[in-house]
DNA sequence: TTTGAAAATGAGAATAATTCCTATTGACAA
DNA sequence: TTGTCAATAGGAATTATTCTCATTTTCAAA
Protein backbone atom coordinates (compact mmCIF):
# COMPACT_ATOMS: atom_id res chain seq x y z
CA UNK A 1 0.00 0.00 0.00
CA UNK A 2 1.36 3.19 -0.61
CA UNK A 3 0.79 5.93 1.95
CA UNK A 4 1.92 8.74 -0.51
CA UNK A 5 -0.96 7.86 -2.83
CA UNK A 6 -3.10 11.07 -3.57
CA UNK A 7 -6.58 9.79 -2.14
CA UNK A 8 -7.96 13.19 -2.67
CA UNK A 9 -10.42 13.33 -5.98
CA UNK A 10 -9.49 15.71 -8.26
CA UNK A 11 -12.49 17.30 -7.65
CA UNK A 12 -11.66 18.15 -4.98
CA UNK A 13 -8.72 19.93 -5.83
CA UNK A 14 -10.92 21.91 -8.04
CA UNK A 15 -13.43 23.29 -5.64
CA UNK A 16 -10.55 23.62 -3.12
CA UNK A 17 -8.81 25.55 -5.85
CA UNK A 18 -11.69 28.31 -6.66
CA UNK A 19 -11.96 28.78 -2.80
CA UNK A 20 -8.75 29.99 -2.11
CA UNK A 21 -8.05 32.23 -5.48
CA UNK A 22 -8.63 35.57 -6.23
CA UNK A 23 -8.37 35.13 -9.58
CA UNK A 24 -11.98 34.39 -10.56
CA UNK A 25 -10.32 31.42 -12.92
CA UNK A 26 -11.80 30.18 -16.27
CA UNK A 27 -12.02 26.49 -16.59
CA UNK A 28 -8.80 26.39 -18.73
CA UNK A 29 -7.46 28.81 -15.95
CA UNK A 30 -8.31 25.88 -13.36
CA UNK A 31 -7.20 22.92 -15.69
CA UNK A 32 -3.75 24.68 -16.29
CA UNK A 33 -2.87 25.60 -12.43
CA UNK A 34 -4.08 21.96 -11.29
CA UNK A 35 -2.61 19.70 -14.44
CA UNK A 36 1.35 19.60 -13.15
CA UNK A 37 0.06 18.31 -9.51
CA UNK A 38 -2.49 16.27 -11.32
CA UNK A 39 -1.00 15.28 -14.35
CA UNK A 40 -3.67 13.13 -15.58
CA UNK A 41 -6.21 15.56 -15.08
CA UNK A 42 -8.22 16.57 -17.98
CA UNK A 43 -10.20 19.60 -19.10
CA UNK A 44 -13.45 17.50 -19.26
CA UNK A 45 -13.04 17.04 -15.57
CA UNK A 46 -12.73 20.51 -15.09
CA UNK A 47 -15.71 21.72 -17.09
CA UNK A 48 -17.86 18.88 -15.48
CA UNK A 49 -17.06 19.59 -11.95
CA UNK A 50 -17.25 23.45 -12.68
CA UNK A 51 -20.42 23.33 -13.98
CA UNK A 52 -22.25 20.86 -11.30
CA UNK A 53 -20.21 22.57 -8.30
CA UNK A 54 -21.99 25.81 -9.88
CA UNK A 55 -25.34 24.46 -10.12
CA UNK A 56 -25.07 23.54 -6.96
CA UNK A 57 -24.45 27.18 -5.33
CA UNK A 58 -20.86 26.03 -4.09
CA UNK A 59 -19.48 28.60 -6.46
CA UNK A 60 -20.34 31.25 -9.02
CA UNK A 61 -20.36 32.28 -12.47
CA UNK A 62 -18.81 36.13 -12.71
CA UNK A 63 -20.02 36.04 -16.50
CA UNK A 64 -17.58 35.80 -19.58
CA UNK A 65 -14.85 37.74 -20.63
CA UNK A 66 -14.03 37.69 -24.06
CA UNK A 67 -16.29 34.92 -24.68
CA UNK A 68 -14.71 32.58 -21.96
CA UNK A 69 -16.83 31.94 -18.69
CA UNK A 70 -15.08 33.18 -15.31
CA UNK A 71 -15.63 31.67 -11.87
CA UNK A 72 -15.27 32.60 -8.34
CA UNK A 73 -15.21 30.71 -5.05
CA UNK A 74 -16.21 33.27 -3.08
CA UNK A 75 -20.40 33.09 -3.18
CA UNK A 76 -20.84 35.89 -0.70
CA UNK A 77 -22.47 39.10 -2.19
CA UNK A 78 -19.19 41.37 -3.63
CA UNK A 79 -18.35 43.72 -6.28
CA UNK A 80 -15.98 42.95 -8.91
CA UNK A 81 -13.95 44.71 -11.31
CA UNK A 82 -13.11 44.00 -14.71
CA UNK A 83 -9.49 44.86 -16.76
CA UNK A 84 -10.35 45.25 -20.86
CA UNK A 85 -6.60 45.71 -20.96
CA UNK A 86 -5.76 42.00 -19.48
CA UNK A 87 -8.86 40.91 -18.65
CA UNK A 88 -8.07 40.01 -14.47
CA UNK A 89 -11.01 40.25 -12.68
CA UNK A 90 -10.37 41.56 -8.97
CA UNK A 91 -12.61 41.69 -5.83
CA UNK A 92 -13.87 45.44 -5.08
CA UNK A 93 -14.93 44.55 -0.95
CA UNK A 94 -14.83 48.17 -0.03
CA UNK A 95 -17.90 48.79 -2.09
CA UNK A 96 -21.36 46.75 -1.01
CA UNK A 97 -23.73 45.29 -3.69
CA UNK A 98 -26.83 47.00 -3.46
CA UNK A 99 -29.06 43.50 -2.19
CA UNK A 100 -31.48 45.96 -0.54
CA UNK A 101 -32.66 46.32 -4.24
CA UNK A 102 -33.94 42.82 -4.61
CA UNK A 103 -36.94 43.63 -2.71
CA UNK A 104 -37.97 46.97 -4.61
CA UNK A 105 -36.77 45.06 -8.05
CA UNK A 106 -39.34 42.36 -6.38
CA UNK A 107 -42.08 44.60 -6.36
CA UNK A 108 -41.59 46.21 -9.62
CA UNK A 109 -41.08 43.00 -11.65
CA UNK A 110 -43.88 40.44 -9.89
CA UNK A 111 -40.84 38.29 -10.30
CA UNK A 112 -38.40 36.81 -7.77
CA UNK A 113 -34.45 37.79 -7.93
CA UNK A 114 -31.81 35.26 -7.08
CA UNK A 115 -28.93 37.81 -7.16
CA UNK A 116 -27.74 40.86 -8.43
CA UNK A 117 -24.46 41.69 -9.78
CA UNK A 118 -22.31 44.90 -9.73
CA UNK A 119 -19.05 44.99 -11.88
CA UNK A 120 -17.24 47.75 -12.76
CA UNK A 121 -15.27 47.92 -16.04
CA UNK A 122 -11.97 49.50 -17.15
CA UNK A 123 -8.98 49.13 -16.97
CA UNK A 124 -6.43 48.95 -13.80
CA UNK A 125 -3.32 50.73 -12.94
CA UNK A 126 -1.14 48.48 -14.47
CA UNK A 127 -2.70 48.92 -17.93
CA UNK A 128 -3.43 51.89 -17.49
CA UNK A 129 0.34 53.13 -17.36
CA UNK A 130 1.04 50.51 -20.02
CA UNK A 131 -1.11 52.70 -22.36
CA UNK A 132 0.35 55.86 -21.63
CA UNK A 133 4.01 54.83 -21.85
CA UNK A 134 2.94 53.85 -25.55
CA UNK A 135 1.13 56.70 -26.61
CA UNK B 1 -35.09 53.01 -62.22
CA UNK B 2 -37.38 51.24 -59.37
CA UNK B 3 -39.01 53.34 -57.20
CA UNK B 4 -39.35 51.01 -54.66
CA UNK B 5 -35.88 49.51 -54.31
CA UNK B 6 -35.18 49.77 -50.75
CA UNK B 7 -31.64 51.88 -50.87
CA UNK B 8 -31.13 51.63 -46.51
CA UNK B 9 -28.38 49.58 -45.38
CA UNK B 10 -28.53 46.56 -43.79
CA UNK B 11 -26.48 48.13 -41.50
CA UNK B 12 -29.09 50.82 -40.48
CA UNK B 13 -31.30 48.39 -40.46
CA UNK B 14 -29.45 46.60 -37.60
CA UNK B 15 -29.21 49.56 -35.71
CA UNK B 16 -33.01 50.65 -36.20
CA UNK B 17 -33.85 47.42 -34.73
CA UNK B 18 -31.71 47.38 -31.58
CA UNK B 19 -32.78 51.15 -31.32
CA UNK B 20 -36.51 50.08 -31.05
CA UNK B 21 -36.45 47.14 -29.59
CA UNK B 22 -36.72 46.40 -25.50
CA UNK B 23 -35.89 43.00 -26.30
CA UNK B 24 -31.49 43.24 -25.74
CA UNK B 25 -31.64 40.18 -28.61
CA UNK B 26 -28.95 38.13 -29.63
CA UNK B 27 -26.93 38.46 -33.21
CA UNK B 28 -29.28 35.25 -33.85
CA UNK B 29 -32.45 37.27 -32.79
CA UNK B 30 -31.59 40.48 -34.68
CA UNK B 31 -31.09 37.83 -37.87
CA UNK B 32 -34.31 36.32 -37.31
CA UNK B 33 -36.36 39.32 -37.00
CA UNK B 34 -34.97 41.35 -39.93
CA UNK B 35 -34.31 38.27 -42.62
CA UNK B 36 -37.99 38.66 -43.71
CA UNK B 37 -37.56 42.23 -44.85
CA UNK B 38 -34.30 41.15 -46.45
CA UNK B 39 -34.49 37.86 -47.21
CA UNK B 40 -30.41 37.88 -48.41
CA UNK B 41 -29.34 39.22 -44.97
CA UNK B 42 -26.23 37.18 -43.88
CA UNK B 43 -25.77 36.27 -40.85
CA UNK B 44 -22.43 37.54 -40.81
CA UNK B 45 -23.21 40.23 -41.82
CA UNK B 46 -25.20 40.76 -38.23
CA UNK B 47 -22.54 39.79 -36.25
CA UNK B 48 -19.96 42.42 -38.56
CA UNK B 49 -22.05 45.04 -38.05
CA UNK B 50 -22.80 44.68 -34.32
CA UNK B 51 -19.17 44.03 -33.68
CA UNK B 52 -19.04 47.26 -35.34
CA UNK B 53 -21.47 49.22 -33.33
CA UNK B 54 -20.16 47.88 -30.46
CA UNK B 55 -16.77 49.04 -30.74
CA UNK B 56 -17.84 52.61 -32.04
CA UNK B 57 -20.40 52.80 -28.74
CA UNK B 58 -23.50 53.31 -30.65
CA UNK B 59 -24.65 50.04 -28.91
CA UNK B 60 -23.29 47.85 -26.10
CA UNK B 61 -23.05 44.62 -24.81
CA UNK B 62 -25.45 43.35 -21.71
CA UNK B 63 -23.23 40.13 -21.17
CA UNK B 64 -23.94 36.66 -21.92
CA UNK B 65 -26.92 34.61 -21.35
CA UNK B 66 -26.14 30.75 -21.92
CA UNK B 67 -23.11 31.47 -23.54
CA UNK B 68 -25.21 34.13 -26.03
CA UNK B 69 -23.96 37.23 -26.18
CA UNK B 70 -26.91 40.12 -26.05
CA UNK B 71 -27.20 43.65 -27.15
CA UNK B 72 -28.56 46.86 -26.24
CA UNK B 73 -29.01 49.90 -28.26
CA UNK B 74 -29.80 52.02 -25.17
CA UNK B 75 -26.31 53.02 -24.28
CA UNK B 76 -27.66 55.46 -21.48
CA UNK B 77 -26.63 53.93 -17.93
CA UNK B 78 -29.58 51.72 -16.33
CA UNK B 79 -30.22 48.45 -14.93
CA UNK B 80 -31.14 45.12 -16.33
CA UNK B 81 -33.34 42.02 -14.92
CA UNK B 82 -32.29 38.70 -16.31
CA UNK B 83 -35.08 35.82 -16.18
CA UNK B 84 -33.47 32.45 -15.61
CA UNK B 85 -37.12 31.15 -16.75
CA UNK B 86 -36.88 32.24 -20.41
CA UNK B 87 -33.74 34.32 -20.75
CA UNK B 88 -35.44 37.57 -21.29
CA UNK B 89 -33.73 40.64 -20.46
CA UNK B 90 -35.32 43.53 -19.58
CA UNK B 91 -34.83 47.22 -18.42
CA UNK B 92 -35.37 48.54 -14.55
CA UNK B 93 -35.52 52.30 -15.94
CA UNK B 94 -36.65 52.80 -12.17
CA UNK B 95 -33.30 51.45 -10.58
CA UNK B 96 -30.44 53.82 -10.98
CA UNK B 97 -26.70 52.52 -11.75
CA UNK B 98 -24.75 53.72 -9.14
CA UNK B 99 -22.20 55.71 -11.31
CA UNK B 100 -21.19 57.54 -8.49
CA UNK B 101 -19.22 54.64 -7.44
CA UNK B 102 -17.23 55.22 -10.39
CA UNK B 103 -14.80 57.89 -8.22
CA UNK B 104 -14.29 55.98 -5.60
CA UNK B 105 -13.45 52.24 -7.62
CA UNK B 106 -10.99 54.54 -9.45
CA UNK B 107 -9.27 56.01 -6.18
CA UNK B 108 -9.51 52.68 -4.70
CA UNK B 109 -8.07 50.76 -7.62
CA UNK B 110 -5.91 53.49 -9.09
CA UNK B 111 -7.05 52.66 -12.28
CA UNK B 112 -9.72 54.35 -14.77
CA UNK B 113 -13.50 53.22 -15.00
CA UNK B 114 -15.26 52.96 -18.13
CA UNK B 115 -18.89 51.40 -17.24
CA UNK B 116 -21.02 50.21 -14.04
CA UNK B 117 -23.24 47.04 -15.48
CA UNK B 118 -25.83 46.34 -12.25
CA UNK B 119 -27.72 43.55 -13.27
CA UNK B 120 -30.45 41.52 -11.08
CA UNK B 121 -30.96 38.12 -12.08
CA UNK B 122 -34.32 36.15 -11.47
CA UNK B 123 -37.47 35.02 -12.50
CA UNK B 124 -39.95 37.47 -14.22
CA UNK B 125 -43.52 36.79 -12.82
CA UNK B 126 -44.61 34.58 -15.59
CA UNK B 127 -41.93 32.08 -15.45
CA UNK B 128 -42.26 32.26 -11.92
CA UNK B 129 -46.13 31.42 -11.68
CA UNK B 130 -45.77 28.39 -14.57
CA UNK B 131 -43.09 26.89 -11.84
CA UNK B 132 -45.42 26.77 -9.31
CA UNK B 133 -48.11 25.56 -11.34
CA UNK B 134 -45.89 22.23 -12.28
CA UNK B 135 -44.72 21.76 -8.64
C1' DT C 1 -24.62 57.23 -68.67
C1' DT C 2 -20.34 54.99 -67.75
C1' DT C 3 -16.58 53.90 -64.92
C1' DG C 4 -13.63 53.08 -60.99
C1' DA C 5 -12.65 52.81 -56.18
C1' DA C 6 -14.09 51.83 -51.70
C1' DA C 7 -17.30 49.96 -48.64
C1' DA C 8 -20.68 46.38 -47.57
C1' DT C 9 -22.22 41.96 -48.06
C1' DG C 10 -23.14 36.60 -48.73
C1' DA C 11 -21.71 32.26 -48.22
C1' DG C 12 -19.22 29.17 -46.26
C1' DA C 13 -14.86 27.73 -44.05
C1' DA C 14 -12.25 28.12 -39.78
C1' DT C 15 -11.82 28.74 -34.86
C1' DA C 16 -12.52 28.21 -30.06
C1' DA C 17 -15.24 27.38 -25.89
C1' DT C 18 -18.12 24.09 -24.10
C1' DT C 19 -20.74 19.80 -23.91
C1' DC C 20 -21.43 15.05 -24.88
C1' DC C 21 -20.22 10.10 -25.25
C1' DT C 22 -18.09 5.87 -23.99
C1' DA C 23 -14.66 2.95 -22.29
C1' DT C 24 -11.78 2.89 -18.30
C1' DT C 25 -10.41 3.64 -13.60
C1' DG C 26 -10.87 4.25 -8.61
C1' DA C 27 -13.29 3.74 -4.22
C1' DC C 28 -15.60 1.07 -1.17
C1' DA C 29 -18.52 -2.41 0.78
C1' DA C 30 -19.67 -7.31 0.91
C1' DT D 1 -11.30 -10.94 -4.49
C1' DT D 2 -15.45 -9.38 -6.50
C1' DG D 3 -19.34 -6.37 -7.73
C1' DT D 4 -21.18 -1.91 -8.04
C1' DC D 5 -21.39 2.75 -8.77
C1' DA D 6 -19.49 7.20 -9.19
C1' DA D 7 -15.70 9.77 -11.27
C1' DT D 8 -12.71 10.36 -14.93
C1' DA D 9 -9.89 10.58 -19.54
C1' DG D 10 -9.89 11.27 -24.00
C1' DG D 11 -11.67 12.58 -27.88
C1' DA D 12 -15.64 13.49 -30.83
C1' DA D 13 -19.54 16.62 -31.44
C1' DT D 14 -21.75 20.94 -30.95
C1' DT D 15 -22.36 25.75 -31.19
C1' DA D 16 -21.46 30.69 -31.09
C1' DT D 17 -18.46 33.63 -33.25
C1' DT D 18 -14.85 35.19 -36.43
C1' DC D 19 -12.48 35.10 -40.71
C1' DT D 20 -11.85 34.93 -45.77
C1' DC D 21 -12.71 36.10 -50.21
C1' DA D 22 -15.40 36.65 -54.25
C1' DT D 23 -19.32 39.41 -55.42
C1' DT D 24 -22.39 43.28 -55.12
C1' DT D 25 -23.64 47.95 -54.01
C1' DT D 26 -22.83 52.76 -53.43
C1' DC D 27 -21.41 57.00 -54.88
C1' DA D 28 -18.65 60.36 -56.90
C1' DA D 29 -16.26 61.83 -60.96
C1' DA D 30 -15.52 61.60 -65.81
Amino acid sequence: MDTTTKQFRKRNAILAYLRQTKDHPSAEMVFTHLKPEYPDLSLGTVYRNLSMFKSKGEIMSVGTVNGVERFDGNTTPHVHFVCTGCDAISDLPQIAVPEALNQEVMQETGGVIDTCQLTFVGMCQTCKDKKQETA
